[in-house]
DNA sequence: GTCGCTGCAAAGTCTTTGCAGAGAG
DNA sequence: CTCTCTGCAAAGACTTTGCAGCGAC
């Protein structure tokens, strides 16, 4: 198993850490580590983007076709991953939950209604002051989103 | 609760102007105003809540029950609404999309993702703080939108 | 060996689509 | 009149569940 951390930044953990934060949790809960819900996490670590089911089911059966694992196991596995805090799920307005690990970093995006180009950027301002109005308003904050559409210094010229 | 207020029931546009404006619209793409339209549009209107279409249906067959508003109806005017901008939708999960009126004043969500109750917020240090990164990036700011996703009080218990 | 896990398929939800008659322009 | 809309029901898309055998511990 490659122990690599990803080109993000360095809030990003190792997988070696995730694993046996994993391994931890089934163990409190009298769970099963299965290959299954091992390459789903692997999985998931090593993608970039925010996955559906549907998608991570297909990377699944590229890279491990012998396991033909069942997008039901998919699904359970991102239910048990999200109950338990490791993933968070996010709706864009299109139908369907995407996935991603909750260890990786975040970040907003800034979009030219133009061009479409995609600027990201964190500002801890924002980031600190969601965290107070969430715990304001007695939620327990999980993840946002925020985008800003606007357009680029390029477009308007 | 300082900077934080969860007051947003100022509608910026009557609802004589709205429907004059979804006329317009109509008309434009050749598309006929018929009765069913009209109490979709209205029934958003005076909705302080985020609806989903089936609580959408279901308050149209309260309030006007001879029209047997069909809810493939009710789906395909808010397709109509929300792609032409008058309507915005937030998804929250499996369950569905929610959809509000864009007439309405500006404000951000929190979203439970437990139950999916959505909670209406502004933040003037955001929206400052938003304005001055467009600045910064050399944006011409034109909007934003921000969801915060958690857990809700109630759902803490 | 026990008991949770898995794949499969069937069953649920939520949303969209096809169609023939109704109705707006 | 013409051409779009509508309600209905069927189809589709997405997710969950029941079950019998499999496999981690």
């Amino acid at each position: 198993m490659p122990n690599v951390t990803t080109d993000f930044n360095d809030r990003t953990i190792e997988y070696e850490q995730l694993l046996s934060d994993f391994k931890a949790l089934l163990k409190k809960n009298s769970l099963k580590f299965t290959i299954q819900r091992e390459v789903i996490l692997e999985t998931l670590y090593n993608s970039d983007e925010h996955l559906t089911p549907e998608s991570l089911h297909h990377l699944l059966q590229e890279k491990f076709p012998d396991l033909k694992t069942g997008i039901a196991t998919v699904y359970r596995t991102l239910s048990l991953l999200e109950d338990s805090s490791m993933v968070t799920s996010l709706s864009f307005g299109a139908q369907g939950k995407k996935y991603e690990l909750g260890a990786k970093n975040h970040h907003d995006h800034l979009i030219c209604t133009e061009c479409g180009n995609i600027t990201e950027f964190v500002d801890e301002q924002i980031e600190d002051r969601q965290h107070f109005i969430a715990k304001e308003l007695g939620f327990l904050m999980k993840d946002h989103s925020m985008q800003i559409y606007g357009i680029c210094s390029n477009c308007q010229k």
